[in-house]
DNA sequence: TATTGTTATACTCTATAACTATA
DNA sequence: TATAGTTATAGAGTATAACAATA
C-alpha cells in the first residue's frame, strides 16, 4: 500500500500538467536509452504500434520529439527527444527531486538511511 | 523508480483480469471503509459523479456491488459490496499477498528487515 | 433554491483490422 | 512474402453540461 501511495504521489509531479503519463515515460525512455524505432517504443511500453504512433504523434506536434526515416531500411523511423522534450525530462525529474528533497528533509539521518537500504531491494522485488 | 515500478508489478497481480483498477479501487475502498454514498466514493477515488456512477453502474451489472436508496435522505443511494464483491478483493488481495511472499523469500533476513524498517517511513512520505 | 444522482455528449487512450511502403 | 509504420474504427474511462428527483 505504501508503495502504491508513494506512487501515485510522485506521477503528481510533473512539468507539462496536460501531458499523459504515457507520453512522459516516452521521452523519459528516449532520454535515458537514447532514440528507438517506433516498435521498439512500442515494445518498451507495452502497447500496440497504432498506439505508439499516436502517442508520438501527439509529442511531435507539441515539439518534443522528431521522426527521422532511417538510411539502412528505410521502413524504419527513429524517434529522438528535441531539446523542449528533453526539458520536460530534466523538469519534471527536478520537480520530483524537489518534492522528495523536502519531504525527505523532514526525516531522521535514520530513517533516511532505512530508506537508502530499502531502494536497492525494492528495486529487485520489481524485476522478478 | 522503484516504487514506481514495484506498485505496477504489484498492480498486475488481480483475481479479476478485465477488471479496471478504478473499478477494483471502489471494491477495495468498501470493503476497508465500508458502505459509501456514490457521491462519497466520487470524492474518495477523486474522479467525478458521473464518471463513478459508471463505474458503480459496471460493477452492478456484474454483481459486485448493491445500490440502496438511504432512508433519511431518498436522493443519496449507498453503494455496498455482494459476496462475490468481497471475494474479488479478498482474492486480489490473497494473490498479491502470494506473489510478495514469494517474492520475500527469495531475501534474506536482513533485507526482509531493512524493507520493514522503510514501510513506515514510505507511508509517512506519501501521506505528505 | 440547493443538492444528489443520472443521462447526454465529447475527448483521450487503448485495442484490432486493414492498408502502404519497403525489404 | 514478410515487416515497419500508418490509418480506420471501436471500446473503455474520463470529463462537462443538462436534467430529474428530493430536501
Amino acid at each position: 500500500m505504501a508503495t502504491f501511495r508513494l506512487a501515485r504521489r510522485l506521477r503528481a509531479e510533473r512539468a507539462v500538467d496536460s501531458m499523459s503519463d504515457g507520453q512522459f515515460a516516452v521521452l523519459a525512455a528516449l532520454k535515458v536509452y537514447g532514440p528507438h524505432t517506433l516498435g521498439e517504443l512500442a515494445e518498451r511500453e507495452r502497447v500496440t504500434a497504432p498506439s505508439m504512433n499516436r502517442t508520438v504523434n501527439c509529442l511531435q506536434e507539441s515539439g518534443f520529439i522528431t521522426r527521422t526515416p532511417m538510411d539502412d531500411d528505410r521502413r524504419k523511423v527513429l524517434v529522438d527527444l528535441t531539446p523542449a522534450g528533453r526539458d520536460v525530462v530534466e523538469e519534471t525529474v527536478r520537480r520530483r527531486d524537489a518534492w522528495l528533497e523536502a519531504a525527505l528533509g523532514e526525516l531522521t539521518d535514520a530513517e533516511r538511511t532505512a530508506l537508502a537500504d530499502a531502494s536497492a531491494i525494492l528495486r529487485k522485488l520489481a524485476d522478478r
